[in-house]
RNA sequence: CGGGGAGUAGCGCAGUCUGGUAGCGCACAGCGUUUGGGACGCUGGGGUCGUAGGUUCAAAUCCUAUCUCCCCGACCA
């Protein structure tokens, strides 16, 4: 390709809507362009990309045993009537009726076009297990799209669904996904963790997310470096700390005027936040038997130095969705905010919750239920009882590792994939069975697997840039070769060499964009980083006089001179080495359950 | 949905407070000089100032409404 030709046009200027690099760095490459917010047009730079990491996703996913095709973007709602979704879903499901009157979804993911295509297809467990896998369009109309890439609206993604005839099944197909994706990313030259990630109201088994260590990331994620335990904070837990042992002492109401807040606490009484508890108030929906819901005031205890963990606690309840109690709300059940505790509630009202580490504690302080007042000595089992003793803390930096109990640490990761067991959720739904050998019908266990090449792409910018632009890894960059003309009317000669081996590089089927343009050096040198092909050659009156191609790496400006004879072979050696470099990162992975 | 910010040429911005018929840099086109890390000169094209109402002799500028985009939060199959 020659430069000249190309559609797309390099920015001097950032665009000032960007903020993240790899959004900022797009623009700037002329590689997108957005036309609504969270949706883009990709042009030829960024195409070429999108092209190339869909086909390593083509690649792995063919040698685990999958199958490539293509479902519709467009749903009739009853699919989605019938998984339950259509009800559950806000409006982050784009609906309308077609001509006919007709609700129909724009498909935000495909389980239940899967589950019902399995259901045609799908009779006998001599066709178990079975993988099918595409790369498609997604629209979901998030609330607030972001970060370029990032986060956005419409995006394509490759997604995958296993067919097994039981867990057993999936058990064996799920760790092939795990290396799978390993693979992927180290082929698209990024360094990912997988992490044990929320289930949630999916109700699968299992769940892994893969995350790239970055900065911009939306997730928080909590690492071993002693044992490599790794998890989303969501689901992250930790070791414990030992509760003092004391003799329980009796209550005692002291006055603490004006504090309300555990700090506060803490320093008036001159006690340590963790000799305290605290009280958190929820209104929580609640699925009933009957299908309905019902709002339910969830009161949570934690102790006073650590952060409940919201997600851990809408699990462990079970409910649908959680919000903060209003100050009427919290007073109606006989608490009062800033001086909550257990004791002296209407408990009938309230669904108690108290964290593993409180119950165990003794003589903790805590609210005494009246304006400005605590009490001392408050002990579970003595002054009250829950409806429910489990784990709810976020785990935070410097808390023990579960499995080893060094300090652990958190960090920001942006998920670029993640694999799940479905069980049979969406198979029941649609009525995707099969009979065994005995002649039973039984419902397919279904996984799914997801990676979204858009964001993928943005956190490999991310991860690979300076501050002239990106460093694409070969295997995923546009071109794997840019040859920069620096020809003058004065020296046609160094024109007439550029165009041969532009040819020469063309014929050698080497992919290569040709910077033709009647532009100054700096300029091509300029573009040339910032679009961070990986390979740079120049050719210009200096080193034809030495007989040579000067050549150079974007990642590392490593330099090259390369005879004029034997360049294209030279460069064809270079790429295969760069290649190599990134091809020998893909190695076996252990899965980590 | 709550909070904050911004809409003036493809991009970056000034002009708005104090109303007087739209400007700068980059990019783009032409000509000339230049030519190994974002050249210079001259000439030129391009904007219903987000949109709709209103005030006024006159609105980018004042008033009202509305739309859009960005950031933080909530949300996130």
């Amino acid at each position: 390709m020659r430069v000249s030709r190309l559609f797309f046009q390099t920015l001097r200027e950032t665009p000032a809507d960007a903020e993240v690099v790899s959004h900022q760095l797009m623009l700037r490459a002329g590689m997108i362009h957005q036309i609504a917010a969270g949706i883009f047009d990709y042009l030829p730079l960024a195409q070429r990309t999108k092209h190339k990491i869909e086909n390593i996703f083509r690649e792995e996913m063919d040698a685990i045993g999958g199958q490539e095709v293509t479902l519709p973007m467009v749903h009739p709602a009853e699919l989605w009537q019938k998984s339950g979704r259509w009800y559950q879903i806000g409006s982050d499901m784009v609906r309308f009726k077609d001509r006919n009157d007709r609700d129909m979804v724009l498909g935000m993911t495909h389980e239940e076009i899967m589950a019902d295509l399995a259901k045609r297809f799908i009779r006998s467990y001599r066709q178990l297990p079975m993988m099918l896998y595409q790369i498609q369009t997604k629209f979901r109309d998030e609330p607030r799209p972001r970060a370029g890439l990032i986060r956005v609206r419409e995006f394509t993604m490759k997604d995958a669904y296993t067919f097994d005839r039981d867990e057993a099944g999936i058990d064996a197909y799920y760790p092939k996904f795990y290396q799978a994706y390993y693979n992927i990313f180290r082929r698209c030259g990024i360094d990912v963790i997988a992490v044990k990630s929320d289930t949630g109201m999916m109700g699968g088994r299992m769940a892994h997310e893969f995350m790239a260590l970055t900065e911009i990331g939306e997730d928080t994620l909590v690492l071993c470096d002693a044992c490599g335990y790794s998890a989303n904070r969501q689901v992250a837990v930790f070791r414990k700390p030992e509760p003092p042992v004391a003799e329980p002492l009796p209550l005692e109401e002291v006055a603490t005027p004006g504090v309300s807040t555990i700090e506060a606490l803490a320093q008036f009484l001159n006690i340590p936040a963790s000799a305290t508890a605290k009280a958190v108030f929820f209104i929580a929906d609640l699925e009933q038997p009957d299908g309905s819901v019902k709002e339910q005031f969830v009161f949570c205890v934690v102790r006073g130095d650590m952060e409940l963990n919201e997600t851990k606690l809408t699990n462990a309840i079970k409910a649908r969705r959680l919000r903060p109690a209003t100050a009427a709300e919290i007073r109606a059940i006989g608490a009062e905010p800033g001086y909550g505790s257990p004791i002296g509630i209407r408990r009938d009202r309230v669904l108690l919750v108290v964290d593993d580490l409180v119950a165990r504690s003794p003589n903790l302080v805590a609210g005494a239920n009246r304006e400005g007042y605590h009490l001392r000595n408050t002990n579970y089992g003595r002054d009250y009882t829950a409806d429910l003793v489990v784990d709810v803390v976020a785990v935070s930096d410097g808390y023990a590792c579960p499995q080893c109990g060094a300090a652990v640490r958190t960090a920001r990761g942006v998920e670029v994939g993640n694999i799940f067991k479905l069980g049979t959720k969406y198979s029941v739904a649609m009525g995707a069975t099969y009979l065994d050998e005995n002649g039973e019908e039984k419902p397919i266990v279904m996984g799914s697997y997801g990676i979204g090449t858009g964001r993928l792409m943005a956190v490999i910018i991310e991860l690979h840039h300076d501050e002239a632009g990106i460093q694409w890894p070969i295997t995923v960059a546009p071109y794997q070769v840019i040859l920069i003309s620096l020809a003058t009317e004065k020296t046609p000669e160094v024109a007439e060499a550029a165009e041969k081996l532009y040819a020469d590089l063309l014929a050698a089927g080497v992919e290569v964009l040709y910077d033709d343009r009647d532009e100054r050096a700096g300029v091509k040198f300029n573009d040339a980083d910032l679009i961070g092909i990986p390979i740079r050659l120049t050719v210009g009156a200096k080193g034809l006089q030495n007989g040579v191609i000067e050549g150079k790496l974007r990642r590392n400006g490593e330099t090259f001179a390369f005879p004029v004879e034997t360049a294209v072979q030279d460069v064809q050696a270079l790429i295969a080495a760069e290649i190599e470099r990134i091809h020998a990162t893909v190695v076996p992975v252990p899965f980590d359950e």
